[in-house]
DNA sequence: ACAAAATATTTAACATGTTAAATATACTGA
DNA sequence: TCAGTATATTTAACATGTTAAATATTTTGT
């Protein structure tokens, strides 16, 4: 009993070590070649907080059996009514390539239907249907509830200092 | 020629009535049943943020030939040294199935060694070799410029404001 | 009106994201 | 000590991201 006692606490000792091994551990790596702090990325930290957002979301959308690409196409036809897909690619950003799985899969499900436009025949209309519209119906309120939940956490003056930031590192090249 | 004049110009009308179509031109959606307002969503918000930055490193890193990702955790490995894939997965925010396959590239391409913890024989032990301290020598002036230009453009201390509000949304549930 | 350039969508190929399940190893409590 | 439980990693299956190229249609310049 003593032996696996000792064993054990050698594990953490060396557990607790390997996490705490100085950058230069390898001694290769000199400081100024090194990349800025990864802890103050900026792609990173979008990314965190980005999933830590959808985090909240995801098992919500995933009862309802949709993805969350797929909740934004619909979501967003259903409040801008018929878009073509370059539109819905702009506003729910989904590449093209991504967008055309999506449609296929929302279509086959029934909750949106495809048209060329009559004016421009490389243009493909997008529009809800009722079948649409009733999943909408089912998923927006626990949305909001999450949603709000949030707010309240966060403060909704901060979201929007925070969205305000956010749109205008999405703009600063335009 | 005054017939095509005039087909162009009933084409950009049309266009013009298309993209200003109110939300309830279907004549199905109540208002109250709508999803919360899609640009002012925090989700597609940080996305959109993070797409735009990326946009500035991508190109530069495809010219190195490495992937986000990729360059994320060889990145990483320089900065803190030996690391097992879970401390991997969470410093780099990458899923244990993606960063499965990363590494398996990395691995193939010689950037890191992989090796089993003796300590603890489940894990897996991750290191830097001298190839993949050559790619990051190579690649992190380019990153520097790039960000040093970021930070130029948008202010370096509302970017430290932007990373404190982002780091506390993704710690909210913790 | 016609060839050339531009635009919208799709396809292809590969990388990554996401969830669930499988596998291997370590830990826990009786 | 041993069965049961927990943990680390991998595999599987499907959805999406990313870039380049293909296709169809429209627009432009002459």
């Amino acid at each position: 009993m003593a032996a696996g006692h000792v064993a054990r606490f050698k594990k953490l000792i060396h557990r607790t070590l390997m996490t705490k091994q100085s950058p230069d551990d390898n001694g290769i790596m000199q400081d100024a070649l090194l990349p800025r702090d990864t802890r103050r990325s900026l792609p990173i930290a979008l990314l965190r907080a980005r999933e830590a957002v959808m985090g909240h979301f995801r098992p919500m959308l995933a009862l309802h059996d949709v993805t969350e690409q797929q909740w934004r196409v619909i979501r967003i036809l259903a409040e801008a009514g018929t878009l073509d897909a370059s539109e819905m690619s702009e506003r729910a950003f989904i590449l093209a390539p991504s967008l055309t799985r999506i449609i296929r899969s929302l279509e086959e499900r029934g909750f949106i239907t495809k048209s060329k436009d009559a004016e421009d025949g490389r243009r493909i209309l997008l529009q809800i249907t009722a079948a649409g519209l009733k999943i909408i119906n089912e998923v927006s309120p626990d949305s909001r509830t999450i949603y709000t939940a949030l707010e309240q956490r966060f403060g909704r003056e901060r979201i929007d200092t925070l969205l305000d930031m956010l749109d205008e590192l999405a703009t600063l090249n335009k």
